[in-house]
DNA sequence: CACGCATGAGGGATACGACC
DNA sequence: GGTCGTATCCCTCATGCGTG
């Protein structure tokens, strides 16, 4: 009786504290065999292609509903980054590394077993040895391209990723990744007992309970809509949207002392927010007068930020 | 629900006395 | 005389409210 969507219908916040039957739990950064069976059950493909299979969560899950299956992995011959994709998948299930969180190859298992019987050291197509967060992106994006090239026009990517915190920044795989196509549902997984479980945080961030499944749809074979992040900085004196006490706050903000108006004339000129006014000068003076709340007057033309202003 | 009207924030423009 | 501090007026836009 294949496709048993029993008592549990998929929804976008999924948790599974019983992690279930299938995979090799002391595979470190696998996932529970039943996220996988959710979606097969929901989406229903004929059959599902894992390139990064890792112990084989995605085999036990198709088994199991009786759907037919493709999976590869760099420890057994098949590297996403050089090798070409044999199939046109209808649907693709891919479990990207965490980064460097979990290392894959000689680690859960031996590189020189790969070299022995395919020919190759893993350990240097690898994606989970990439030591800087820029180049694992540009690696992760060119596999999620070359995966989604792949798929059959209506084929679907289901991507479980997670985010990272490292010495307290935000590495956000689901901002960076790129999203080609239809963004159809983005699921949120809690994630339970995972090894950060165990560690005593120091205090000031909030620890991460929960991974992300993206699913993306391909609707048209040769334009693809892409979202992708871009990082850009822009000037607050440039911005459209900063208003006026916005931006002489935030010149003073950097002042330690109290500085001239001659100073923030400077400061400010040059930008698109004194261009736009023939009266800039006037309205930085006035700007300063009318928030008293935010702005000292040290004297004739001498002005500071109020540091204690909510 | 469309409308007319009031209100208030933000911004542009101008004027003018005080001060250096 | 030029800079600074202050007041005033007008415009636009968003929002809220009462009315028909």
């Amino acid at each position: 009786m294949p496709y048993k969507s029993d008592t549990r219908p998929l929804t976008s916040i999924v948790s599974y504290p019983e992690r279930g039957e299938g995979g090799d739990n002391r595979y470190r950064g696998n996932c529970s065999p039943r996220l996988i069976e959710d979606l097969l059950g929901f989406f229903r493909p004929g059959e599902i292609c894992d390139y990064m299979c890792g112990s084989g969560t995605t085999k036990a899950a198709a088994d199991k509903l009786g759907v037919g299956s493709h999976l590869y992995d760099l420890h057994s011959g098949f590297d996403i980054m050089n090798c070409e994709i044999p199939e046109r998948p209808e649907f693709i299930f891919w479990h990207p590394p965490y980064w460097d969180i979990v290392t894959f190859s000689d680690v859960m298992y031996k590189a020189s077993d790969v070299q022995k019987n395919y020919g190759y050291d893993p350990r240097q197509y690898d994606l989970s040895r990439i030591p800087d967060w820029e180049s694992f992106v540009d690696k992760m994006n060119y596999a999620m391209m070359k995966q989604f090239s792949a798929l059959e026009k209506g084929g679907r990517m289901a991507v479980l990723m997670g985010d990272i915190k490292k010495r307290g920044v935000l590495y956000s795989m689901l901002s960076e990744i790129v999203k080609p196509g239809s963004l159809e549902n983005i699921i949120i997984k809690a994630q339970h007992n995972c090894f950060s479980d165990q560690i005593q945080y120091s205090g000031k961030f909030i620890p991460i309970l929960h991974e992300y499944v993206m699913i993306v749809r391909k609707d048209s074979p040769l334009l693809v809509p892409i979202i992708m992040a871009k990082k850009a900085e822009v000037d607050i004196r440039d911005m459209p949207g900063a208003t006026w006490r916005d931006v002489v706050a935030a010149v003073l903000e950097q002042c330690s002392e109290p500085v001239t108006l001659t100073f923030l004339y400077e400061k400010i000129e040059p930008h698109k927010k004194a261009q736009a006014n023939k009266w800039w000068k006037e309205k930085i003076r006035q700007t300063l007068q009318i928030n008293p709340t935010y702005f000292f007057h040290d004297g004739r033309g001498m002005w500071s930020l109020n540091r204690s202003a909510a």
